[in-house]
RNA sequence: GGCGACGUAGCCAAGUGGUUAAGGCGGAGGUCUGCAAAACCUCUAUUCGGCGGUUCGAAUCCGCCCGUCGCCUCCA
């Protein structure tokens, strides 16, 4: 397949240094607030990147951090009155659920900063004995004129940056952009010993020694989102490579476009989040997938509730074609040329916009199909394997039926009122095993119970009556769907 | 100020030199249905922000202009 790298800003064949294990490294949290839906769509992003590779036949090794030691998470924690550790425990749990709730697939290993202390202090070692780093008042920085290429992957130049840079004037370092590897510790803070004395792992650094543990010293993939270009993954390099010598840090450089939130990027310092708890409240896994999926993973994307609306509907479309079996014999339909056009798209730096419309042309192709009385139960298998590569799971929506008990025991008292006395002996027999007494819970199959009296009206022809409860139950979000082998239902909520 | 991205139908969004400009949502009409829904069919951009240029040929390449956004500071 062809990737886009960021490295030399060009589209290129993707292969892994070793024929067929992939290393891919993806940037993950700063476990400090709940997980918003720009982490979602980072992660599904990269998801959807690992299970095609997966597909193509190669052995994905993925690795993705917790950044559980910073400024925000003590910060925050002291705001909390906990300690940093139980803070950043929470919302790991939290990441952890969210990621599970979306399908994404989890990583192989999930190494924590305060974990691994010891490889962070060996690297920094390192890079101060080959002169690539140098202690100063507790802490220890990066000498950035050390790297001839430093600026490589952000394509941007020191003399560049300093030119319109808002960095810390800092006493104890020899160049503006000199960064840290080491923190000296603070009062209050959690820290480490070390032989520049007590302290922390400045923010980069972590991830070198992390990714060099578990991966080793070369990476295939290394990803997050563009935010992270400069100055984290620029860093990253610079320390990697320094302390390996020159050896590439990353083979490709995989980055996705940021999600706003209306004309705005969402991010945490202006504070317009919206969690994917809050998404996951109105919106299935799947629409909210499709709606990430539906843009290329390097544009940007504006979140909004009326395009997630747009993808329920279109989630809807794909559900439905696999929701019926095919009760024919006829010739069965082949997928074939639609799959081709999916692969071809994901082939192509994983134009999922593409695949998508590939996923809609087979799905409308399937449905003449059956209308035309074939088989369409292989392209039904085709569609649900397209879809699990894009971590599709077609699962109807969450049904939490949120009817109203005391409109629903007026409607059956209505029901029972104009059906006694009638000569419709099914209704009359149905309309009597209804629980007489008003009840306080609408369930399933009280829903059930009512699609059933519907139905034997409209066998006596009692359209009025059969309307009124379609009626009803659309008022109470249910929606009712007539076929030839009965109807069905199923709940949307209502807003 | 430096670097970069983008501007395609009512909305979202592919396409980046050459047959009728994908797909989704929405809208209009039709088929089916007791009526709906779902599904299917037809229609919904003679044109790709504007103006020039290169070319036999441009949404696609070049220049200028207008507009939107991102990064340069914590961020997926």
């Amino acid at each position: 397949m062809k990737l886009y790298n960021t490295l030399t800003r060009d589209v290129q064949d993707f292969a892994p240094a070793d024929g067929n294990t992939v290393k891919m490294y993806v940037c993950g949290v700063t476990p400090y607030s709940s997980t918003h839906v720009g982490h979602a769509l980072s992660y599904v992003a990269f998801d959807t990147l690992r299970r095609y590779l997966e597909f193509l036949g190669f052995n994905v090794r993925h690795v993705q951090n917790f950044t559980d030691v910073d400024d925000k998470i003590i910060n925050r924690a002291q705001e909390q009155g906990i300690e940093p550790d139980v803070l950043a425990e929470e919302f790991i749990d939290d990441f952890y659920r969210t990621m599970d709730a979306l399908n994404i697939k989890r990583a192989h290993v999930y190494p924590r900063a305060t974990q691994e202390i010891g490889p962070i202090i060996e690297t920094i070692q390192k890079l101060i004995d080959s002169g690539s780093a140098y202690p100063g008042g507790g802490d220890v920085f990066f000498r950035v004129t050390q790297k001839d290429d430093y600026g490589k992957l952000s394509h941007r130049t020191l003399d560049g940056m300093q030119a319109g840079a808002r960095i810390e004037v800092d006493e104890n370092k020899e160049h503006p952009m000199d960064f840290v590897l080491w923190k000296g510790a603070r009062a209050g803070e959690p820290s480490w010993e070390s032989p520049w004395g007590p302290g922390r792992p400045g923010w980069h650094i972590e991830c070198t020694a992390m990714s060099m543990t578990y991966l080793g010293e070369t990476l295939d993939i290394h990803g997050g989102g563009q935010d992270l270009i400069f100055p984290h993954h620029e860093n990253e390099i610079a320390q990697s490579e320094a302390s390996t010598g020159q050896k590439p840090f990353s083979r490709y450089w995989v980055h996705n476009g940021l999600l706003q939130l209306g004309a705005d990027k969402m991010s945490k310092s202006l504070g317009n989040l919206v969690s994917v708890e809050e998404a996951l409240d109105n919106y299935s896994p799947d629409a909210i997938r499709l709606y990430f999926l539906s843009s290329h993973y390097r544009s940007p994307l504006s979140y909004t509730d009326e395009g997630c609306d747009a993808m329920e509907r279109s989630a809807d479309r794909l559900r439905n074609v696999l929701r019926e079996e095919t009760h024919s014999n006829g010739v069965g339909m082949d997928p074939t040329p639609f799959r081709d056009q999916f692969i071809s798209g994901m082939d192509d730096d994983l134009n999922t916009p593409k695949a998508l419309a590939a996923m809609f042309d087979l799905s409308r192709e399937m449905n003449r199909q059956r209308d035309d009385g074939n088989s369409i139960t292989k392209a039904q298998e085709c569609l649900r394997q397209l879809g699990s590569l894009l971590g599709l799971t077609f699962k109807e929506r969450e049904t939490h039926l949120k009817v109203d008990a005391e409109s629903y025991n007026a409607l059956v008292s209505k029901i029972r009122d104009q059906v006694s006395g009638t000569d419709h002996a099914g209704l009359v027999e149905l309309i009597s095993n209804v629980y007489t007494e008003s009840i306080k819970t609408v369930f399933a199959e009280n829903i059930d119970q009512l699609i059933s009296i519907r139905a034997e009206c409209r066998n006596y022809k009692q359209y009025v009556l059969a309307d009124e409860i379609r009626a009803w139950l659309d008022s109470q979000g249910v929606s009712v769907e007539d076929s030839a082998s009965g109807s069905i239902w199923s709940y949307r909520p209502v807003s």
